[in-house]
Formats: C-alpha cells, sequence, structure tokens
RNA sequence: CGGAGCGUAGCGCAGUUGGCUAGCGCACUUGUAUGGGGUACAAGAGGUCGUGAGUUCAAGUCUCACCGCUCCGACCA
C-alpha cells in the first residue's frame, strides 16, 4: 500500500478534550474520528487493527467449535417483552418506532435474537449441543460515555452463545470459552486478570470477568499483598481494608478495562422464550445456556494504553495495521536507486505474504519519520543515501528500537528471518 | 442525572476595562530552494466567534436560555 494512495490523517497535536493516552493516540494517529459523544468512524488503518483483532477471535473462537453468524441489530421491541428486559435494559435499550409505528430498538445484546433463533431449529437433544457468534455492532444509549473507544453508544463486540442440554455441557463449553479468551487477549499483547464477578442484567449464576489493569478503566481491581487474591471492587472498600481472605495482608487497589465477560446463563432465556428440546425419555426440557461477550473495538484502546511510548503506539505484531513500513528518503531529484529499491522491497514483501506500507509521499524526512512513530509499524525499513553510500540500508524495529544496518540486497531475506516466528503461531 | 471545565479557520490557541477591517502557530494552495528527525523564504486561500434572545451608539467580550464536548460522581453485559 502506498501512502500517497492511502487515507491516514494523522495529527500533529494533542486533540483537545481527551484525557486518556488510549483516545489521543487512536485520534492522532489517524484511527478513529468522532461524529459525536460515544460514536466513533473507524479509519482505514484503525479498520485494519480491528480486522486483525477479529481474525485472532475468530480463529479462537472456531478453534473451540464455535459457528460464526450475523445477527440483525434492528430488533421489535416485543421480543424484548418476552424476557421483561425491555425494563431492565430500558435505561441503555436506543428505542424507536419505525414508520408503522411498530416499537423497535438497536440490540444491546443478542440473548434474545439468538434464543428465538436457536429454539426454532433445534427440537432434539440430538441436535445439541449449539455454540455460535457474531462480530457485531451494539448499541447502548450510554449515561456517561469515557475515554473514546472504551465506553461508546455504538461499538463492537464478538458474542457467543452456547446452548446445551445439561449443567455438564454447559461447564465444557464454558471452559472452551474461557481458555479461549486468554488466547485472544494473549496473542493481543494483554495480559489479563481474570475475575468471579456478578452477573449484573445478564443473570445466571457463574460469570468471569476479563480485565486489563491499566491507567484509565471504569471498573477497580483490589489485590492482596499477602494472599495475591484478586477481586473486582464495585463498592467503597478499596484500599485500607484488611483481605477478607486471609484477612492478613493490605488491600490495594488498580484501575482497569474490563474487556470480556463470559456468563453461565442456565434457562433464564431459553425458559422465558420457550427454547425447549426433546430428551432421550421424550420428556421437554428448556435449553442450558452461556454467554460469552468480548468488546473488540475497546480491545484496540487497550493496547494503545499499554503499549505506547512518547513518540506514539507500538502495536504487537499480530494486531499492528501493517508489518513493515518501507520509508524512501529522497527528493524531487529522483534518486533511481532509492526508488527502485523501494519498488524492490516491496515486492518481494508483499510477495512473502506481508501487509506493506510505503510513505511515497513528498514530504521531508522529518515528517516521515514523526509520522512513522505515530502510526507504528513494527518493523521500518528506512532506505537513504547516507547508508546507500555504504551499500546499506536501515531495519528499526519499533518495539525494542533496535536498529540494524543491512546490506541492500539483503533486506528481504532478513525481514523474513525476524517475521518467521509470527507467521508461525498463527 | 448531579458537580466542574470548555466551545473563536481543518487542528492547537490569543483576543486587555465592550470600540474601528477578529489575530497567531501548525496544516492547506502556488512558486523557488532544500532533502536522515515535523526545512527555509515569498505570495495566497480559508471565519454564521456553538445557537438564539437581551443590554448597548457599539458584543468574540456583558446577561439569560439552549445545544455540544471533556473530566469527576451516580449508573453499567
Amino acid at each position: 500500500m502506498k501512502w500517497s494512495k492511502y487515507f491516514i490523517p494523522t495529527l500533529k497535536e494533542t486533540p483537545i478534550g481527551t484525557e486518556a493516552v488510549s483516545h489521543q493516540l487512536s485520534l492522532r494517529a489517524g484511527l478513529v474520528h468522532m461524529l459525536t459523544s460515544g460514536v466513533y468512524s473507524y479509519l482505514p488503518l484503525g479498520l485494519r487493527v480491528l480486522k486483525r483483532i477479529e481474525d485472532i477471535i475468530r480463529e479462537e473462537m472456531n478453534a473451540v467449535g464455535a459457528n460464526e453468524l450475523f445477527l440483525p441489530c434492528l430488533h421489535p421491541l416485543d421480543l424484548w417483552k418476552e424476557t421483561g428486559r425491555d425494563k431492565v435494559l430500558a435505561d441503555v435499550m436506543i428505542k424507536f418506532e419505525d414508520n408503522r409505528k411498530r416499537p423497535m430498538c438497536l440490540g444491546p445484546t443478542h440473548e434474545e435474537v439468538i434464543t428465538n433463533l436457536v429454539k426454532d431449529f433445534v427440537q432434539s437433544y440430538r441436535q445439541l449441543p449449539v455454540v455460535l457468534y457474531q462480530i457485531q455492532t451494539k448499541f447502548r444509549d450510554e449515561l456517561r460515555t469515557r475515554f473514546g473507544i472504551v465506553r461508546a453508544c455504538e461499538f463492537i463486540m464478538k458474542d457467543a452463545y452456547s446452548f446445551d442440554r445439561d449443567q455438564e455441557g454447559l461447564q465444557k463449553n464454558y471452559d472452551l470459552m474461557y481458555g479461549a479468551y486468554k488466547n485472544v487477549f494473549k496473542r493481543c499483547g494483554l495480559e489479563t486478570v481474570i475475575l468471579e464477578a456478578d452477573s449484573g442484567a445478564m443473570g445466571g449464576d457463574v460469570s468471569h470477568e476479563f480485565m486489563v489493569p491499566a491507567s484509565i478503566g471504569e471498573d477497580t481491581i483490589v489485590s492482596c499483598s499477602a494472599c495475591g487474591l484478586q477481586a473486582g471492587a464495585t463498592e467503597e472498600r478499596a484500599e485500607g481494608t484488611s483481605c477478607p481472605k486471609c484477612k492478613k495482608g493490605k488491600l490495594t487497589a488498580q484501575v482497569a478495562i474490563e474487556l470480556g465477560h463470559i456468563f453461565q446463563l442456565g434457562t433464564k432465556y431459553s425458559k422465558a422464550q420457550g427454547a425447549q428440546f426433546l430428551d432421550e425419555n421424550g420428556k421437554q426440557q428448556s435449553i442450558i445456556m452461556g454467554c460469552y461477550g468480548i468488546g473488540v473495538s475497546r480491545v484496540i484502546a487497550a493496547i494503545i494504553e499499554k503499549h505506547n511510548d512518547a513518540n506514539g503506539i507500538i502495536w504487537p505484531r499480530e494486531v499492528a495495521p501493517f508489518d513493515v513500513e518501507i520509508l524512501p528518503i529522497q527528493g524531487s531529484k529522483e534518486d533511481g536507486e532509492i526508488k527502485g529499491l523501494t519498488e524492490q522491497y516491496y515486492a518481494d514483501l508483499t510477495a512473502g505474504g506481508l501487509d506493506v506500507l510505503v510513505d511515497d509521499r513528498e514530504e521531508s524526512a522529518g515528517r516521515k519519520f514523526n509520522d512513522a512513530d505515530l502510526i507504528v509499524i513494527p518493523i521500518r525499513i528506512t532506505i537513504g543515501k547516507r547508508n546507500l553510500a555504504e551499500g546499506k540500508v536501515e531495519i528499526k524495529l519499533r518495539e525494542t528500537n533496535e536498529v540494524i544496518l543491512v546490506e541492500k540486497d539483503q533486506v528481504a531475506k532478513k525481514i523474513a528471518e525476524m517475521t518467521r516466528p509470527v507467521c508461525a503461531t498463527n
């Protein structure tokens, strides 16, 4: 991809009204654009990151036997009345009437829709278990948006739903999802703290939250210095208090971003909506359900919060919008060799399966370097006269700021060596 | 929804006790030079000062209402 033909609107200065680093950098690096509070457009670069995260999620979901589908975000309100959640979620639901005066809402979550779907197709225990997921836009009329895309009114979520004949089956799928979630966040370069949590408006008995401790966030985790207990702190029992478990250690509080939440729902929805199956004894049973969410767009914010420096974002390799950036330093004088090498590297690396961005703009070297640091592609190749005089080209790794000089005809080979371990994990 | 702050060009800002044609930096356009860390010079283009009322000879500036954004709180799969 050539920069001159790509839409990467970087900002030199920090936008007003932004506090969180991820909010600032996501705007400055040209990833997103705010339409109004809590409503964001994803620009080409941000969309690339989003797609890469989605791909990781898809791989991990498919690996545990979940099937991807795509549910509507336009829901008749009547459906929500079946479970009474039209009232429970009334504050966050975006409701309206269509032109035929039918009460509708934009889906804040999809338990009702998926249950409605599954009950039409599943009649027998022989058809269970079923695990389905989607990556979809959710709409929530948040009372207060926060930190850019961390809490938005319109956001992208992966939601999976499991349907089992018994608790044993649910537990099995729940454990699989639990493991898949750990993989997803690890591959996104995020260390998570997993907490047993309150099920809230979702209902059910067991639930776990996947939290990333960060300098901003809407949740608080308390940790015990002695026994290592970690727990959510919804109430004002943060610091000071002694540990409720060992009674010895002191609790320290840490702000965190919730990225994932998984629930054992049981029969709350299947009973309310009549999703039943016939067991081998010919008896009607309610399907046992679980649901599993990841705030996909929120993951981007968490990654930026955890991976940045004074110059910009340091993407973990698996989620970076491009693998390699080629930065030719040349002017209008047309240095034939620089141009030739740029094209050659681009062709070689692209053929090797890498996403390559070429900064072919007629800009000063300084601006190119600064933009490169801001949007940050993991590997940067700088081609300039200074090193070319020695027959060499510079390769810089953004993660470590390590700079190596490579013979100009060894570049593609060297990059291939560097990127191989990443490819192997895929 | 309570508390606080902010709103002047695409972005970041200045604008005094109300005063004459609303400025500055960046970005943008054109030209010349430059070409390894936001390059220099020159000439340009770009404005319902968030919206609406009010006070006044005169409002970016004062008053009121409303709208929008951010932060804290309440709330939250």
